[in-house]
DNA sequence: CTCTATTGTTGGAGCGCTCTAAGGCTGTAG
DNA sequence: CTACAGCCTTAGAGCGCTCCAACAATAGAG
């Protein structure tokens, strides 16, 4: 396993090390010739260029860190891709971690990617204090996606959860609900601007909200629906879909329908929600977009082509499926 | 952001450059009192090791590569996370890529990771040539996930897709069911050894085995439900979850209930299947342990603690919920 | 035919680290 | 007082590459 360096290229090639350097980085000042028989010599020994060498010697590096708090979540994976796509088309490549939302781990694991000497750092919804953050920031570009920071010296990537609530309510209103109930998602992360969202939608239309408290899981959102007996809303805003699907299903425990008694709203449109056994109307949040927009944040500060913040707030879009209608009972 | 380097810890400290390597290294010859200035100086500036500097000239590398064919996919996410979680363990850094499921991408994937140097390579679900992956095999420990092959020189982690549909044939068939369909996969992944489960199941009940072609999406399980009319079995084995949910509505669409009607079970225990909204009964695939096994035989090859090729093969459980019951038509 | 460009090529220093072999120091035995 | 173990410590070479300054070779200008 012991692989041809550049050295043994440049031997066999009979050029210089430094030619071979010059072809292998795609130089221009190369003669066809000698191009051509550098291409050959690597070729027949099957040579390719030592990445980590090479990041240490030009003291550039084409790796961008990305610390996840939680794979297990399908919302990440899909902002990992995102992140991927990007890094790929400008040759860069992705360095991994989990933080397994626990600051500790997540220290270490941002101290391990640091070590690589990334070109820029990637957090998706980080939970260590700012001022770790703010530390990794002067080491290397940093871009926060799922978590917002005042800080100066980087970049945030977020989808405008109170905008997406909002789209929701209009929706719910325009269809003639006056009665309608927020799931709240408690601690969960963008549960505060989705809450925020509801009430600011709510006074927009002069309707009195009404804020329950639940959590993020379907069953939080059934045992959520049980509480609200005797006194149902027509129509119910979730915190995301996990939760309006555990509402669904303890509506229809309780003998209601979906949408005729009730009508439900998820929020971020998972691969669940389209299911057609499901088919939620929910609160589309671009998960892929997210990442692809972290990356270019990044790429743009690794260029130099820009040293002012960014931030980002992404448009959420309302997807109309089966779970809303107009109210039938009296509003 | 021109971080400090041994040298300046070095100097600080009062030490050699190879001291300060020795402390960072944790190496016991060193006495605590210069240990202990040295840990200093390298707090005080702020230091940290050169994660590559130290690969190239200790030329031992603690980097993992892997290849995903497909973050979108949840599953995948998963399996990355048990990398993910061994590697941490040990110390590894996992340099993550994607090949979007086209041979050519994926090489051009493989040859990047490759150019890391990295520890090992782990290659879930690629699509490329099985030369390609020989080739790669030669330069650095391969384990393939979720693909199967015979090449000598890579270890493999699978699930016994054969057992797991053979465990839902069984379970149907202890409920009183005889005429048992089999939703197949169709060209997708591990779908032919969940068809040879089928037939083998079927056969060693002596019942008649029933294919009918379909594919691992919601819309594939409907669509082949449908073209069941007239002669529904008594239950239904589905390829995967997704497909297994779309059989179901489509049954309820045309009035069947599930699981009075039809019992039916999927593969893969997604999150969606646990939703009590779905509640359906299928086969766990442990994907996250695949990841793990997968780690852990990589990192076997790296300490060379074994040489031989090994073949994971793992037993799939079956999760029992609401979607299978005894039948009450005729069997 | 000499002088300056221009183009192509090369040696060598150095990126930040590891590792080997050799050297300095202390303490104890002879 | 010398010798010889330890035990720490260090100089220096080198990992595989990039990049700069210098240089050969060819070409065009005077």
């Amino acid at each position: 396993m012991a692989r041809p360096t550049m050295e043994d290229v440049a031997a066999r090639a009979g050029v210089s090390r430094a030619l071979v350097s010059l072809v292998m980085r795609g130089s221009p000042k190369v003669s066809d010739q000698r191009r051509a028989a550098v291409l050959k010599a690597a070729e027949e020994l099957g040579y390719s260029p030592h990445a980590m060498a090479r990041s240490l010697a030009s003291r550039t590096s084409h790796v961008l860190g990305v610390m996840v708090s939680d794979l297990h979540n399908a919302f990440f994976a899909e902002v990992v891709d995102g992140l991927d796509a990007v890094a790929a088309e400008h040759g860069f490549e992705l360095i991994l971690n989990t933080g397994g939302r626990s600051p500790a781990r997540e220290r270490r694991a941002l101290r391990s990617l640091l070590s690589f000497r990334p070109a820029g750092l990637a957090l998706l919804s980080p939970v260590v204090p700012t001022a770790d953050i703010g530390r990794a920031a002067e080491q290397t570009p940093v871009v926060l996606v799922a978590r917002s920071s005042r800080l100066a010296t980087v970049d945030t990537v977020n989808d405008d959860g109170e905008r997406g609530i909002a789209l929701a309510v209009d929706h719910l209103v325009s269809l003639g609900h006056r009665r309608i109930a927020h799931l709240d998602g408690g601690a969960g992360s963008q549960a505060a601007p989705r809450r925020r969202g509801y009430l600011a939608a709510m006074a927009s239309h002069g309707l009195t909200p009404r804020v329950v408290a639940s959590e993020y899981t379907d069953a939080g959102g059934a045992r959520a629906v049980r509480g609200l007996s005797g006194d149902l809303p027509t129509a119910i805003v979730s915190c995301n879909d996990f939760n309006a699907v555990g509402a669904i299903s303890a509506l229809e425990e309780a003998g209601f329908r979906v949408p005729r008694d009730v009508s439900v709203v998820g929020y971020d449109n998972t691969s669940l929600a389209a299911l057609r056994h499901v088919s939620l109307t929910t609160v589309d949040q671009p998960r892929n977009e997210l990442g692809r927009l972290a990356a270019t944040a990044l790429l743009q500060r690794v260029r130099g082509d820009r040293v002012e913040p960014v931030r980002h707030l992404l448009h959420p879009s309302l997807v109309v499926r089966s779970t809303t209608a107009p109210p039938v009972r009296p509003a």
